[in-house]
DNA sequence: ATGATTTTGACAACCATTTTCATTTGCGCG
DNA sequence: CGCGCAAATGAAAATGGTTGTCAAAATCAT
């Protein structure tokens, strides 16, 4: 069945931030889970191709995802230290690109947005005196 | 002295849209220029590092390059289809980035808009055009 | 010139993701 | 049960863009 792809939408559903194929396939190893890691790479694509999951890519290539909460279109502000990322709305943003495009006489449009920043958990967690990382 | 750079550079400069490494080695190769895949990559990273052209993934993970005529702070509306890119301004975008952050007690707040759809001449033109991009 | 330094590029190595394909599993039916 | 068939699974091989190697070639400095 369907079982293994409940599994995996678990992992996701359990998990804060982004995950990718390959770190939720060594969780589930380490879980003792017996399962493929083309099983895994099966599961994200269809979870994804339902809507379940949400994907987008990291800046070295790597397809990540989330399950996240909202089933509407939506965003994300992502944690770059952490992973922790909050699903933001922005109805603004939809305007502005639906405007943007016929503006210049594009159709079917579509766009990808995201925003990355540091948590506050993260930032006080960040060494306040002595060398502040590298300048 | 940089003269592969330049050449890399004067490439993307006469094209339309964004072109992938291999895209760029192969004209060159095409053009009689006798450079090296490698050296095509390097020019290309180079160029990005320095901000002299933009960069981003395409769906399929593939890094393409522009450059851009504006040297500040800009998005893309990219045409699907035959890749025409007009580089657009975003003001209300950056403030909604900035102040979805800053809500969420995000620092640091960068971010990644970019849109797509079929341009007019795309979209009026039946038959589906053979060369992508360049100009 | 001539040794030092940087740049180049053919080729191998990476590595996430996809394909293959033989095996296993789930399930309906006699 | 006993079969048969179709979907699911996963180990292993293939893909493909990108990066690492390293020796040869172009530049520079003295
Ligand atoms: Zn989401
Ligand atoms: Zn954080
Ligand atoms: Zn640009
Ligand atoms: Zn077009």
């Amino acid at each position: 069945m369907s079982n293994r792809r409940d599994a995996v939408h678990a992992v996701l559903r359990q998990s804060e931030g982004f995950r990718s194929a390959q770190d939720v396939y060594a969780e589930m190893r380490a879980e003792g889970a017996k399962i493929g890691l083309t099983t895994v790479y099966r599961a994200l694509q269809a979870l994804a191709d339902t809507g379940h999951v949400d994907v987008l890519r990291t800046d070295d290539g790597e397809s990540v995802y989330r399950a996240c909460a909202s089933g509407d279109h939506h965003h994300h502000l992502v944690c770059r230290t952490c992973g922790r990322t909050v699903e933001v709305a922005g109805p603004a943003v939809e305007r502005w690109a639906e405007a943007i495009g016929s503006e210049h006489g594009f159709t079917e449009i579509t766009h990808t947005v995201e925003v990355f920043g540091t948590c506050a958990v993260c930032s006080t967690a960040a060494r306040p005196a002595r060398t502040p990382s590298r300048a």
